[in-house]
DNA sequence: AACTTCTTCAACCAGATGGTTGACCACGGG
DNA sequence: CCCGTGGTCAACCATCTGGTTGAAGAAGTT
């Protein structure tokens, strides 16, 4: 439970059922009985994965009478997506430079395609 | 273990080991052996760890002699980031939204800006 | 003060996960 | 042919996870 912010994260968003809660708090808050309705789990269950997308930071509870209505903090989103980008590209960097080195290949017979390849 | 792909995924990555791997191998295809060695955990760990990235579609693995060469798949990163982005850029429209309404305030004395806003 | 509503806490359970050790399979090199 | 190397499979173990039920806390309502 005391993981890296990263890792609470993308585990936090690795079960369908707190990703749905996440999509419907994009459109709006909600209160953890409103949050329960459409799933056929009690509401306990689903305050507890609040409670894991809270502890990942990617939405906070605040107090008006004795609801707690849920917030998405959007913000959050951007620790992934940074380390995600910066993989993707770096990747693909290579890939790229794979490709140059292929096509600058000095002693390379003629381009060998895999679709002419020597018939054994 | 069958859980949907983006699951998987979000999975896949909830580990700092297994990201770590991803780091590595966006440098360079690695063997499993050499994957291994900055952990001090067995090499089947290791096995395991990328069997479970495999799973997710994040890296393959061919054969080249004994050894078994692992290639990261960057492109499943999509998968992520789409869904990421959505719900992200959902969430600041709705924040924007938010903003022009307060903003349109029609019976609100003098446009309450947050600044100068009495806050309840 | 008593009651109802919304929410969380505590204890428990089944199954997944991450690690171990030990055996085994697939090669290439003597 | 046998052996060393690279990798996986199988069984086992401790812990985490997602669910349950039951009780309790917190704040309005009557």
């Amino acid at each position: 439970m005391a993981a890296d912010p990263l890792s609470r994260v993308f585990s936090a968003l690795a079960d369908p059922t707190r990703r749905d809660i996440v999509a419907r708090l994009a459109v709006a808050d909600a209160t953890v009985n409103d949050l329960a309705a459409p799933y056929d789990v009690t509401v306990q269950a689903v305050s507890k994965h609040l409670k894991v997308l809270e502890d990942a930071g990617l939405v906070s509870r605040s107090r008006e009478a004795q609801r707690r209505p849920v917030h998405l903090e959007a913000n959050v989103f951007d620790l992934m997506t940074k380390w995600i980008e910066r993989y993707r590209r770096q990747a693909e960097e290579r890939y790229r430079r794979l490709d140059d080195v292929l096509r600058a290949m000095p002693d390379a017979p003629a381009t060998p395609s895999p679709q002419e390849g020597t018939p054994s």
